[in-house]
DNA sequence: TCTTGCTTTGTAAGCGCTTACATTGCACAA
DNA sequence: TTGTGCAATGTAAGCGCTTACAAAGCAAGA
């Protein structure tokens, strides 16, 4: 049961295959009756056009790559959704690839990507090797950064500054009072988006001539951040503000404060960065910072499109927001 | 600049077409002094295969595609990610697109994924139009149903019985003495799934003689289940115990009695459905049916692999596990 | 020396489409 | 009647690969 080519339906139809062609691509082009008889042997023999001869012989996909560090986790669901939405209506198709964070997977997919076509590709902040950049340069493939913004890096970004972000949510903290911070960090090799927030983290305090009782870099998840809270509350027992470099690790450390029987935020407070909706469901409520996705993701979807189309596109930086909400409060006296 | 073709590096490494992808696909026919000029060459012109070229010629694309109904919640990513795993160890490549529970996004999205040389597909659940399915029968496509399981139906399934699943949680409610119980489901339409859930609780209840004092269906969404669980409560506030089609709206239920002053479990007993972080992540911890997401996704890699490579493979149900947690209890005698 | 039977490499025919260019047919002006 | 111009359709050349088959090179036996 061999599908029907195009070959086959223009047998059908009795007429070439640049007509058949013609009649999917530029109906216009075609007279009414012909395409009549065009569609319906498309319809009888169940025809469906194959995808790489059509790439192959127009040099065109319409297809985008995003390679994103983890689906597993809600950081970048709701903006590569909005991504999605946007090129959709553009007739543009997404194709996903995630990375776990691994540098090496993150270049596998992005020859991947390239080779199947994808004619843009948006990718998750800037540290990548530099083999990496060389290859996307040699590909001639347009290239759109996100959930980050340096504007002394070449490449167009539409993101967020993460450093100014936490520098100002830290600030706001130290007006409270606070002066015994820990903080817990995701791991920032390779990650510039952790490093910028905890960068964030150490100006603000040495502003005030303060620094950190302790930073502890872990990976991602719930319980990663639970047993660094442990860890930093036996090591410092005097702090009163732990900064979490994301909300599942803040979320995990309010698990980790509630049973140890640390009350969040009298003895001491949690704050937390992303706001994605477990922000709102822990109890107390996660004082974050919130991050533009959906914004991000279509802005993001506006600039690969206008690249992909010979079109220039300018870097943008979208606003955060402190969210101030329970687990933040002054220290007690 | 071109991207360099196979052409261009046979050229540079005064070999022809043939050997160059000899040395890409079966190292061991060429000898080792040829295969180093020619990986050299390719180094050199940073030379990547054409995707569509290799899949026009060769007619495999080792690429599963997978359906899924939304990525902005953990439902599906835990168990895509094992599923995708299985498949990169075999070499194959995930291509993952998504529809919002809309039947139509996915009709298209199956086509689409066809047309992109998908050589097999997982899709969630069983509803599906009929038209649908042909085109998959005519295609000869392999699929393999996940996230559900009926022996009644002719598909490969690698799920759990939904079923059952719910009318044990329910069934063991029930001997804790509840008698007015309301439900929040999701929307039934097209969702097999919501649908055996509903089932599940409405038979638990008719062995027992009882009826649900209500059932509200409901879109996905914390939010969603909040207004629904306030309705509930509006239009029966005898009732103690609230069954949620799957947690994310149990989370929303939560969040409302607490605004309410309604306590969980004293009040009311709230239960959610799958296991998610999250359901241990709220306060009260939710009673919940854990899915094995991971053992699931593996599974239905498995089979798909061998029904892509013309072995057949068995449907398999998975068990599901009672996870009693903080917000189940006897209700107020 | 000539075969024989390898292994290594080259030649060239597609895979199913798109599209530039050629051809045909027809309405209408001269 | 003969051109002219335009719309509709056909012809055929690739797009960048894979792979069947052919050719060449070489070691070893006859």
């Amino acid at each position: 049961m061999k599908t029907p080519t195009l070959e086959d339906v223009a047998a059908r139809a009795g007429v070439s295959t640049a007509t058949v062609s013609r009649c999917l691509n530029a109906p216009d082009k075609v007279v009414e009756q012909t395409r009549q008889r065009v569609m319906e042997a498309i319809e009888a023999l169940g025809y469906a056009p194959n995808f790489s001869a059509q790439a192959l012989a127009a040099k065109r996909t319409r297809t985008i790559g995003a390679i994103i560090p983890t689906m597993e986790n809600a950081i970048f669901a709701e903006g590569i959704q909005a991504f999605q939405e946007t090129l959709q209506a553009e007739g543009y198709t997404l194709l996903i690839a995630s990375t776990g964070y691994d540098p090496a997977v993150e270049a596998d997919a992005i020859r991947t990507l390239a080779a199947r076509g994808a004619e843009g590709l948006l990718l998750i902040g800037y540290d990548r090797d530099p083999s990496v950049e060389a290859f996307l340069q040699a590909q001639g493939l347009p290239v759109v950064v996100s959930w980050a913004f340096d504007k002394d890096q070449p490449n167009c970004a539409v993101g967020f500054d993460n450093h100014a972000a936490m520098n100002a949510l830290v600030a706001h903290a130290l007006d409270l009072g606070h002066s015994n911070v820990v903080m817990i960090s995701a791991r920032t090799s390779g990650n510039d988006r952790a490093r910028a927030r905890r960068d964030g983290v150490i100006e603000a305090l040495s502003r005030r001539g303060l620094v950190p009782l302790q930073i502890i870099e872990t990976d991602y998840g719930v319980s990663k951040g639970e047993a660094a809270f442990d860890a930093l509350m036996e090591a410092h027992p005097q702090a009163t503000l732990c900064l979490c470099g994301n909300d599942v690790l803040a979320a995990g450390a309010i698990r980790a404060a509630e049973r140890r029987g640390i009350r969040v935020p009298q003895d001491v407070s949690i704050t937390g960065f992303d706001d994605i909706g477990l922000a709102s469901l822990v109890r107390p409520n996660l004082t974050t910072v919130r991050v533009p996705h959906r914004a991000m993701g279509q802005a993001a979807a506006a600039a690969i499109l206008s690249l992909v189309e010979g079109a220039p596109a300018e870097s943008k930086v979208l606003p955060t927001e402190l969210c101030l909400r329970d687990s933040l409060a002054a220290p007690r006296p």
